[in-house]
DNA sequence: CGTGATGGTTCGTGTCGCGAACTTCTGTGG
DNA sequence: CCACAGAAGTTCGCGACACGAACCATCACG
């Protein structure tokens, strides 16, 4: 439960920290492309597919009219583009737009570089082992797909 | 390197959506609280001891003047407090008040269990594996100490 | 038809984070 | 002892974020 002061770390402040470098990372290849972290993640989701708003914010976990405004910035921004939904009329689509799939593939691609050179100090068994462990506490959790997976 | 379409997740994708998960256990236990995230933060890192505006900037990756900002907010919220540096009049140290004290502890702690349960489907030897390659990870890339190890 | 639920937007408020400019103090070289 | 470069913090102005509450339009159902 609790790890001793030898260098040694536990699960917890392993996964606290970790997830503190890959902020950073966020947070740095996004402003690089002179995006903000949550446009680049909302890019990043939206590789996948068109979503409407309200599905959005279930995956990122805001509430609508914080989403109302995300979409917005991003749309002046000329990334994202709000379709109308041919099933029902009020609601929308929210797609990239050319600009903003290769903004986004950038994005991508950078992010996942630098992300993968973060376990550098572990071998190839080692990372794969890593992978096998956080991609099941990832599945158990049920984490949206806030990041795709390598195509 | 990259990882196929059959539940296996990468390196890459594992370590950014365990950090989703990570950062919306720090959101919502920190709302909870009456803090925001960026608050929780900083009492988590006074915890150890006291430091100037400019080592917290540095450990947070922040701007001084976003420090002077969050301390200000955190101060009006009781929970921090400006001390004079006796080895330099310029300089100001920062530290928990009492009531503060009493907020991280329970912030940390109740942070920590939730953290804690995020791998509830590994067993205590993939658990100590996850720990010990996280902490390689976090080692490896000098994460500053945002997060202290349980006492 | 109503009528309640659903998808989004608007509005007001507080927090964040930054860079640039500024003040005050430290320490160092002359 | 005195400049003077540089460090520690603050202030200011700005845009981005996030929320809840109130609101509008539309859908679906009885």
């Amino acid at each position: 439960m609790a790890k001793n002061e030898d260098g040694k770390i536990g699960v917890v402040a392993g996964l606290v920290r970790s997830a503190f470098l890959v902020n950073a990372v966020y947070a740095e290849a996004s402003r690089e492309r002179g995006l903000t972290p949550q446009q680049g993640q909302l890019l990043c989701v939206l590789m996948a597919q068109p979503f409407g708003m309200g599905e959005l914010g279930q995956m990122l976990g805001l509430a609508k009219s914080s989403m109302t405004g995300l979409v917005d910035r991003t749309e002046r921004n000329g990334l994202v583009r709000r379709e109308p939904d041919p099933r029902d009329t009020r609601a929308v689509r929210v797609a990239l737009t050319p600009r903003g799939q290769d903004v986004a593939e950038e994005f991508y691609a950078e992010t996942c570089r630098r992300i993968d050179r973060l376990p550098d100090g572990l071998n190839a068994a080692e990372r794969d082992t890593l992978a096998g462990l956080l991609g099941r506490v990832v599945l158990d959790n049920e984490v949206p797909v806030v990041f795709m997976e390598q195509a």
